[in-house]
DNA sequence: CTTTCTTTTGGGAGTTACTGTCATTTCATG
DNA sequence: CATGAAATGACAGTAACTCCCAAAAGAAAG
């Protein structure tokens, strides 16, 4: 995942790193966001609340900390350069979601379901999306040989993240991601490169 | 904008509502979103920090108040049925940017450039986009006669809304919505329609 | 091992957005 | 004018941050 912490300080850090994630998750998931306090937090990981800050410039950072879309953007420049964009797009969420290892994914999931079930991190979430639409869209541009302004290499990478955003469980009792989607994203993606058939 | 308030008490409630709408705005725009207190804003509309959070629960619900997102929906549900959903939607475009009366445009403005601009009120606005979604692909499903949570329906839905909002102006020195943008949107939108040819 | 330098930490004081409560004022009504 | 309802303002309190400074812990050098 990160590169293999040397020194001792590194070592300390990435562990505080985690004990703070892991208990703010486990309160969470136990009281609800709102009702759980950066004290708290701070407490049960037994360092500072300035420490926390630290660590997390928002609380909201904790669970937020680092996104999935970045890789997306990798994996989607590493595909063949003979398939269409959109088609490489979905091949790019089929390996991501074969070659994720179990626990990877467990947390992912926990994430998910905190990220979908409370409004402010789900607006946060999207805002993050908005910032991989540009990526996408000069990724797009890239591959094909194009300006990276094109107009519809961005088009296409807007209305490509809308739809998968606009699939995602969002209502109430909604569950995260989970292995079944990414099938789902694909026929989205499908229907995008048709023309969106309504049939 | 909004029925004609008829007893002394609504219309006095209509003025404070207006006023520190306005005085917040002008100092946002002014000083910043971050720099301006909810004191200043109450103290310059004359009214107490208390009133300030009865009329808006939340600072950034001065800006974000009402949304043209529902307005969006009902024009674009009174298109004729004959039109295919892509084209209703350009069509309600074309008809709520052409209709607008200068007043309200120029202050839509505004807002849009304080949302734009503030990393803050844009993760909120973009939020409440999604909800735009879930709005869509109801009304897409029910003009087609389809079941309320038809997929390709919320598809579409989610492309259209991403593939719109991908195009709006977001970066440095970025300008809000100008006259020029509607037919961008259609241009947007006719890609869409067309399977998004990257040409 | 000790000294020195650097990084990390904790503590405290301050700001700001927001919540809840209660007395007072302001409008509506008979 | 009297009475009830709604709006307001002042107050106290909470929680998320921010800034700053002194103490602790790891790294480097003698």
């Amino acid at each position: 995942m990160t590169a293999l912490p040397t020194s001792l300080r590194e070592r300390k850090k990435a562990k505080t790193r985690a004990a703070i994630r892991e208990h703010a998750m486990r309160l969470f998931e136990e009281q609800g966001y709102a009702a759980t306090t950066v004290d708290q937090i701070a407490d049960a990981a037994e360092v500072s609340p300035s420490t926390f800050f630290r660590y997390f410039p928002a609380k909201e950072d904790v669970v937020l900390a680092d996104d999935l879309d970045e890789v997306m953007v990798r994996v989607f420049l590493a595909q063949p350069a003979e398939l269409a964009p959109l088609d490489a797009m979905m091949q790019a969420v089929r390996d991501i979601f074969t070659g994720m290892d179990p626990q990877v994914w467990a947390f992912e999931r926990r994430r998910q379901d905190l990220i979908f079930g409370v409004p402010e991190l789900r607006a946060r979430a999207i805002q993050q999306m908005t910032e991989t639409v540009d990526l996408f869209a000069g990724a797009i541009a890239q591959r094909q040989g194009l300006p990276a302004d094109h107009f519809p290499a961005r088009v296409m990478a807007g209305a490509a993240v809308g739809a998968i955003l606009a699939i995602m469980p969002s209502g109430v009792g909604a569950q995260g991601v989970t292995p079944g989607d990414h099938s789902r994203m694909e026929q989205a993606l499908t229907l995008l490169r048709d023309g969106l058939p309504l049939g």
